[in-house]
DNA sequence: TAAAAATACTCCATAGGTATTTTAT
DNA sequence: ATAAAATACCTATGGAGTATTTTTA
């Protein structure tokens, strides 16, 4: 049984002849008589009685057309439902960023795209680097947005932005004197950081080893504190000094009078932004448009890069 | 878009894995694959989303699957009507006999068939052979008995048994004592017969015109009667006499008393029942079964034709 | 005789197979 | 290295065509 068996005979149960339905089937009459043929030997029925200038539909064949004419419809279905789903910024995103990002880019990002892809909801969620990599891989995410470097079979990721570190110090610091500071001067610091699994504290570290293998020193202390802002917020009751990233040193909150901001001199540490999704997703222009977006938004102090190449 | 590739698009959905899909199905991997992306192709959306071991569904391909499933579905219903419909003893059969047959058949004939083909309800009419044969040829009739001749265009008929005729008289009547009347006799007598319009008149008149022919002599009058046993009342009452068919004539009533039922003499007239009904009808078996059933009842004084041809 | 469907045959598109390659783990 | 899907290529079924025959009104 095919589609076009059924197509044929709804037109012959329409025009009750085999030659008009042929002619509104586009096809000859012989091709209809034979492929009528055909589906009612295998169904085992007569379908129609064919007199002379007459076809007349028999009662099984009444029965078989109408539900014939049914699977047409839901086979139209089909169609329709894919039609609906061609537009690749239909349909829900979801969307994941690590909890360094998500505060920070997502207030600008979200307006933005429900302006540029109204019928794209997103549903966002934020956690660690690697709990993320585990939900896009099993397909329970379907875009994240997170710091390089990031390497996973089967994920592709692209780079959107640069983003420097930004020193952090109470007001009345010393330091807020200083136009850049080294990356060297934080070693001998109490530095407050975040708890351990987020990327973004091993960057910190990271930097602070570099400039401690120049420098010959250590970080004397690092309290854990669960969010930037909460280490803003320490920052500014004077508990310790600390590095954000610009865009959450940058944010414009009540404590902006209570800390002094400054960039780190060169060589200065950053951190590169990128996209990440499977390999396999088939929504590229999803993707596209949510980079778009990204870019878009006026991040303070980030490098854009809209020329960066997806990287397996 | 075929039904193949409906199928194939739900085992890999139940499967999540092409090779043991294409298993479930009898085909070969490749065969899946190509066909697939066949259909991808066509609908303009991906489907499945192939990452290495592992095949997900992506959210146009859920709605797709599941609309493909009740598109399979429906699909299996016509096969199940088809099935149910295969057999030709199932379904109302829309049997009509002339107004001389039905009332000496119908008795004996539908109980018989309720047993033999329970699930084939008759739907009975009894009208003149024209009327008959009208709905026989408009589809609104599938089968009809009736007297031969009968020739219409289109119209298959088969002979099921010869009926005699006899020449009925009221009690007392002195042909009560002839054991058998010939049918030159009759020319002479006050005739009862049916009105205008019935076979079964004019086959009287005939019978007693070739025997005029013979005789020279002619029906003095002729009485209209609205139905055989009107007329067999109107016999036993003794406004005249009347042939009536075997059938009616043996029939058991009230008024068997009071009339006397007399054979004709060689060539004893007769009337040939036969069955009638489309070329085209496509229930040869629902036909033999009435055949067969007809031959089964016990028609006092018939000729059985259990081996007639069907007839053009 | 005319009109309609069935048949005969021919052709080619394509569904399906096997062998192989590509890809990702 | 392994497993899975994609690709390449070949074959054969059968869908569709034209021409013709059969059938019936």
């Amino acid at each position: 049984m095919t589609l076009t068996e059924l197509r044929y005979i709804v037109a012959v149960a329409r025009e009750r002849h085999f030659g008009r339905a042929a002619e509104k089937s586009f096809v000859s009459q012989p091709t209809l008589s034979v492929a009528i043929k055909k589906l009612e030997d295998e169904l085992g029925v007569t379908l129609f009685e064919r007199g002379a200038s007459e076809v007349a539909v028999t009662p099984v064949g009444q029965r078989v057309i109408e539900q014939a004419q049914r699977v047409l419809e839901e086979t139209a279905a089909i169609k329709q439902i894919a039609a609906e789903g061609k537009d690749e910024l239909v349909g829900p995103l979801r969307f994941g960023a690590i909890y360094t990002i998500g505060p920070y880019v997502m207030p600008q990002l979200i307006p933005l795209l429900h302006k540029r892809a109204p019928t794209m909801p997103l549903l966002i969620q934020e956690n660690f680097t690697a709990k993320l990599a585990g939900l896009l891989k099993n397909g329970e995410l379907d875009l994240i947005l997170l710091s390089l470097p990031f390497s996973e079979p089967g994920i592709v990721t692209q780079a959107v932005y640069d983003e420097p570190f930004r020193v952090v110090v109470p007001a009345g610091h010393p330091w807020g004197k200083k136009t850049r500071i080294p990356a060297a001067d934080l070693c001998a610091e109490t530095l407050l950081l975040l708890s351990s699994g987020n990327c973004f504290r091993d960057q910190v570290l990271q930097t602070c080893a570099g400039a401690k293998r120049r420098a010959n020193n250590g970080i004397q202390q690092s309290l854990e504190g669960s969010s930037l802002e909460t280490i803003r917020h320490m920052v500014a009751s004077g508990v310790g000094i600390t590095v954000l990233p610009a865009t959450a040193a940058d944010a414009k909150t009540a404590q902006t009078r209570l800390v002094a901001v400054r960039p780190f001199a060169p060589p200065a540490p950053s951190r590169r932004i990128a996209l990440a999704w499977r390999r396999s997703f088939p929504r590229p222009r999803a993707v596209a448009a949510v980079r778009d977006a990204i870019l878009a938004c006026s991040l303070p102090g980030v490098t854009l890069l809209p020329h960066a190449s997806p990287t397996v």
